[in-house]
DNA sequence: ACACGAATTGATCGAACGATCAATAGCCGG
DNA sequence: CCGGCTATTGATCGTTCGATCAATTCGTGT
């Protein structure tokens, strides 16, 4: 059972990474399964076999990816425990960033599928979307009242950290094509960005 | 001959319009000719009688863009041309805010493309994105020569700009799901934000 | 009134799509 | 060594894709 269960796991898995990347670069529905199972070496009835549906692989495909990204989130949160709200708040943007530069695939599926409103999208939202992002928010409304975090709507804050975070790895082929740079921003740099966001104005000199 | 070419015009820029919509939501391998087509009640072979191909609709579309993209952005150029180099590059953010507000597709277009090196990735960098990005990221070099503008890596200041001004809009439908606003942030809001990222650094009191 | 060219349609092609299903290969406890 | 379960394959179905082409409508200049 052990092997058996092993092999069936590396080939899902396999999947599941082939799938993310199709999936990342070209859509949901722009991917083939086909295609995906080419990538991995399989036939291309073994994805539906495991997935019953090109629309399971792909919310497996965002299940795998949330499952660790909370995991983490839940670190970050843990470990600045007791810090102020907005030190809280640049440990889990630390993070994004960090994950954004890892794998910005997630950035590129979240945003290929947040620009339409699809039965995929309302699934994303409901099932990992919403306890992320209503947690933070609620966390910038804490340092706004404790005047740790500047004024504003908090959501228009969130998405613009995200936005920071993940644009600048999302889009690296573009810019690779427009720089010939190679070599994506640290991500200090982009923290330090986040921080100036997040920080009260001050009076330029 | 007027009527004629009016007809033609019409029927043109009416599939022009249908598709940027279309490639905006799934991206280029997902829309279809014939749903264009259907948008617009014209018959599927009209789309590949104007446009000799899917390939090129999509250059039309994104033509078509741009033209009136870039001759905003002369003339916001223009009208701030005796201002320092940091407010114009507000006056352009402005304006970037401001097209982004109008019709999101422009970004979601965009970053859809972005995503992975395909050949339109190459056309479009090289037709369009190149002579503006270059442009603005030099504007950017020279305002941190005189100290107007905070120091870092001038792409990444670039790209948080371009991401905070479009994701807040291009994203609007999953920003809908999970807060039920209806209303998107005020571009004077958004400006704000770009302002502090461009500002010279200063000390948190 | 007519003829010509541009605009538009409907039919059709081969390829690729997601999905289904019967058949086979591989492995485990008995 | 075998019987049963899981993983995997190959063939195939109906649909939809981008593209081509002949036929038809329509407007305009003469």
């Amino acid at each position: 059972m052990k092997a058996r269960t092993r092999a069936a796991g590396t080939a899902r898995s396999r999947i599941i990474r082939a799938a993310r990347a199709r999936f990342a670069s070209v859509g949901f529905e722009g991917a083939s399964t086909r295609q995906i199972a080419e990538d991995v070496g399989v036939a291309q009835s073994l994805l539906l076999y495991h997935f019953a549906s090109k629309e399971s692989l792909w919310k497996a495909v965002m299940d795998d990816l949330f499952v660790s990204a909370r995991a983490r989130l839940d670190e970050a949160e843990q470990a600045s425990r007791d810090a102020t709200i907005l030190e809280r708040l640049m440990a889990v943007a630390r993070l994004i960033v960090q994950l954004a530069a890892e794998q910005p695939d997630i950035h590129r599926l979240m945003t290929i599928e947040g620009r339409s409103e699809s039965g995929r999208l309302r699934w994303l939202v409901e099932r990992h979307l919403r306890p992320i992002h209503e947690k933070y928010i609620a966390w910038i409304r804490r340092g706004q009242r404790a005047r740790l975090i500047r004024s504003g709507d908090p959501v228009l804050l969130y998405y613009s950290i995200l936005a920071i975070a993940g644009t600048t790895y999302s889009l690296a082929p573009e810019i690779k094509l427009l720089t010939g740079t190679t070599s994506p921003p640290a991500p200090a740099a982009v923290e330090a960005l986040i921080r100036s966001l997040l920080q009260i104005e001050t009076e330029a000199p």
